[in-house]
DNA sequence: TTCCTTATTTATCGAATGACAAATTAATTT
DNA sequence: AAATTAATTTGTCATTCGATAAATAAGGAA
């Protein structure tokens, strides 16, 4: 079964970019193949999606794991968006309400398939920007909401403890998890995100200033 | 740089084991090769770490398929206990009590290096077996923790609503991303994981009550 | 020992893979 | 219009892949 000729006579055969819209084009469209195939997928298969042969990849990536560590930065880096930090600081609001403020806009970047996909095929390979990921997220955001949480409940303004962070990664994780459920397993029951995060944070809080106070004495 | 062979002259240089056992052998060093190396890697890296020659593969299985198939039902299916059920519906115990018991067995079985590994890989190739286990784990798990809660507190016996069990799979999900932490990402703070899972739970319930006599008066 | 079954290896095939060199052609410059 | 530059394709190579057929050898039965 040959694939019919549908590109008309008048039509050029080729179409020339410039290199920086090629190079963009070819890293957008390799976050989706690979999010889907995975990485061990064939260059040749990513050349067919992008309408172009195989040895033109490169000549603007070296190799293909050169082309992956641009994927990676692609995703991991140039999406974080830095006004997430103050916004967990910002004391004018209640922590409740920022922490909802934040998981609400930071799932708008992470829950859809190509980032989480391409979040879990990484952290399978072991590459270690995705524990460099990690730090970022322990660092930027559960730290800070440990500091935070102390503050509001009155409590010294110490660094949060291990097993503080722990609490924190589990409310995290499962706000993540979520995601999973959602956009791999495609088996998550209410579409209701924003409810679920509130659900998860609330849990959270109440957990936590039982967990705050009752250390404080001991 | 080649191996010395250091096989003494004496020893017979091929192991001939029954068919039974043989088969046996294969799926468990299979299970620890493609957790590691990924369900992609070549049935020629996994006759080599068993010592055989890869076409030998093909007299136990008809093909590679075939085998990982084998290799999900012996993680998925052989390592579910039935008596995790009973556990969680022993009303002689307080329902915090059955859910620290069963997380500390149930982790005792899925928090290994293996187990994740092949869950997240089979999770992302989309096979379905995949998808029941997530069935599994709502309907043998989560929803019967849900009821044992409603009666624990004196609430009508109805079945869980929907945000319910988003709610459970919220503490669920976080203490498998602890899991995921540990093992996949080896970076996992506390290794205690008997407290981490005594937060989580804690956390659950708390905010279950709440959330359940909010939602029972509306 | 000799024969027979079958577990295991050797040899190989066709397809797919990452990568490279050289030829081609579109767009720009002169 | 001719010449130049560079984007793109054609052709190909050495490996590696899943899989099969045929040859070999280990162990039990006679």
């Amino acid at each position: 079964m040959k694939q019919p000729e549908i590109t008309p006579d008048d039509a050029p055969k080729r179409k020339r970019l410039s290199s920086t819209a090629r190079r963009q084009d070819f890293i957008h469209q390799a976050i989706e193949f690979f999010a889907e195939e995975g990485f061990e997928s064939s260059t040749r298969g990513l050349a067919k999606k992008l309408g172009v042969t195989q040895p033109l990849l490169y000549r603007y990536f070296p190799s293909k794991d050169d082309l992956i560590s641009e994927v990676y930065d692609a995703v991991y880096v140039n999406r974080w968006q830095p006004e997430w930090e103050p916004l967990l600081r910002d004391r004018t609001r209640p922590l409740a309400d920022r922490l909802n403020t934040f998981y609400s806009v930071y799932t708008d970047v992470i829950f859809n398939r190509e980032w989480m996909r391409i979040y879990l095929f990484s952290g399978l390979k072991g590459v270690d920007i995705n524990r460099r990921y990690m730090q970022l997220v322990r660092q930027r955001i559960l730290e800070p909401i440990l500091i935070e949480a102390r503050v509001e409940l009155g409590l010294p303004d110490v660094p949060a403890k291990d097993c503080e962070v722990e609490f924190a990664w589990i409310m995290h994780g499962g706000i993540f998890y979520y995601g999973i459920r959602d956009l791999i397993y495609e088996s998550a029951i209410s579409t209701d995100k924003e409810r679920v995060i509130a659900d998860a944070i609330a849990a959270f809080m109440a957990g936590l200033e039982i967990k705050l106070k009752r250390e404080g004495q001991g």
